[in-house]
DNA sequence: GCAAAAGTGTTCGTGCTACACCCATGG
DNA sequence: CCATGGGTGTAGCACGAACACTTTTGC
């Protein structure tokens, strides 16, 4: 998280485990109820919300970083994440405002000078996780993709071009693995689908391309006690699935 | 350039201008002869050679840093410039080895520390470059994308991601503007994508496609003074290009 | 039996691919 | 006049888009 890379009551003079210039923010996305959610983070004491984020330690790689902050907000690991941009503007927001909002949780002479951050999103399915404050938060929650509130920081610029990122990866690569759980069924993956682009999809069409791809296993089962007809189950290829994001599938012409 | 944050006679204990731990690396392609070519700079009193950078200035963006490199080492400003990675690993290179290349332009003790440094490639009209060397190098040159030599730092692995993202930005975006000169023929427009894609175009398709793209115009003039049959010159279609770069062209299903 | 969701095939049009010949120019 | 590169049209095919009805299930 912007500027959390010096902690509340480091003794001035010590030097840091921690880069002090460059943070990294996650913006951890699930898929529940038919909507995207964002993890977020309540600061101690306020009604301020960020994503979830913070320093980089001087021995580990900034990938590295970024796992351990997914660990640690959710329990997960060997997730999908991936770095999509490193914002580098020197007012990347207003530092007064942020001094002031959270002056009660951070010397204020250590923090709030510039930092670059690099932003990474995760993609995990939404019931494994567990939601965990850091040191600075008292609340972490999900939200849903349409309702996230004025964040601290740039985080909601930050959150936009996530999913940008999100909607070209998707236009060239298969996505889903990790982000459903290991069985879904097609009408699953088609409203997953549906919600990153933000556009509905023929459900005809919709399977013809994906079992297309080759990447599904059908599975004997179906899954039962759903109101309705019941769904085929359905299984990533897992390596059919990697080729296909090393290699992509839209070319020139 | 992964350690140049520093510079060579700086008093310890002063402050620097510049950010330490974040520094800057720009892969900058230029077309010619029917090839692509990369800038290189080669260190003082070595047979090394690397990419240009160097370190950000505190007061200025990541972005501004960029276009600053650019404008320093080909004196050219307002041109194509795109980030596509930041590299985070601890190790990215040997830095004994940097250290026993390079020791005698730096005071050792306080280079080589542990930089991460954030990618960009630039893509310019090659006649209008000129190569200037920086403080640590005697020479600046255009080498053939297939003849780089071993470099300093990971940059034979920068050049490497750096042209993938260009492929992958070329499935799905224009590219050749500020790349090619203001005049130019299909022709040449042709040899620049096969050169980026690396294999070759049926001129027929090729033509087809780009003109119905809507982001060309062509002009009365021919292009004279050719051994052959005198081409077409087109221009680009400033307005229609960039809506075609945020747009883009290829989606989903 | 009815409401809600799942499953499935065909047609049409667009756009990519492959392919060959004539034209203009300079030497 | 010849070698070299530029310019152009067509036919086949594959893929995406549009579209509606039947099946299953729980209530």
């Amino acid at each position: 998280m912007s500027g959390k890379n010096i902690t509340a009551k480091q003794p001035a003079g010590k030097s840091s485990p921690f880069l002090s210039e460059l943070t990294l923010d996650c913006v951890i996305l699930g898929f529940h109820e038919d909507q995207l959610k964002v993890l977020l983070l309540r600061w101690r004491g306020t009604q301020e919300w960020s994503l979830p984020g913070g320093p980089i330690r001087k021995e580990e790689s900034v990938d590295q970083a970024a796992c351990r902050i997914l660990k640690e907000r959710t329990g997960l690991k060997d997730i999908f994440l991936q770095q999509f941009q490193l914002f580098g503007d020197v007012e990347r927001y207003n530092r007064n405002e942020i001094k002031e909002k959270l002056k009660h949780l951070v010397e204020p002479e250590k923090w709030f000078e510039r930092a670059v951050s690099v932003g990474y999103y995760a993609l995990v399915d939404y019931p494994k996780v567990a939601p965990t404050p850091d040191a600075f938060t008292e609340e972490c929650q999900w939200w849903g993709i349409d309702e996230i509130p004025s964040l601290l920081f740039d985080h909601n610029h930050l959150i936009k071009i996530a999913l940008e990122s999100l909607r070209i990866q998707l236009s060239w690569q298969p996505i889903g693995y990790k982000l459903l759980p290991e069985q879904f069924t097609l009408p699953e993956l088609q409203r997953l689908y549906e919600t990153i682009l933000g556009r509905t999809l023929d459900p005809r069409n919709f399977q013809r391309k994906m079992l297309g791809l080759g990447i599904l296993y059908r599975l004997e089962t179906r899954r039962k006690g759903g109101a309705h007809k019941a769904p085929y189950l359905y299984r990533f290829n897992k390596q059919h699935y990697k080729a296909m994001l090393t290699k992509g599938s839209l070319f020139f012409s």
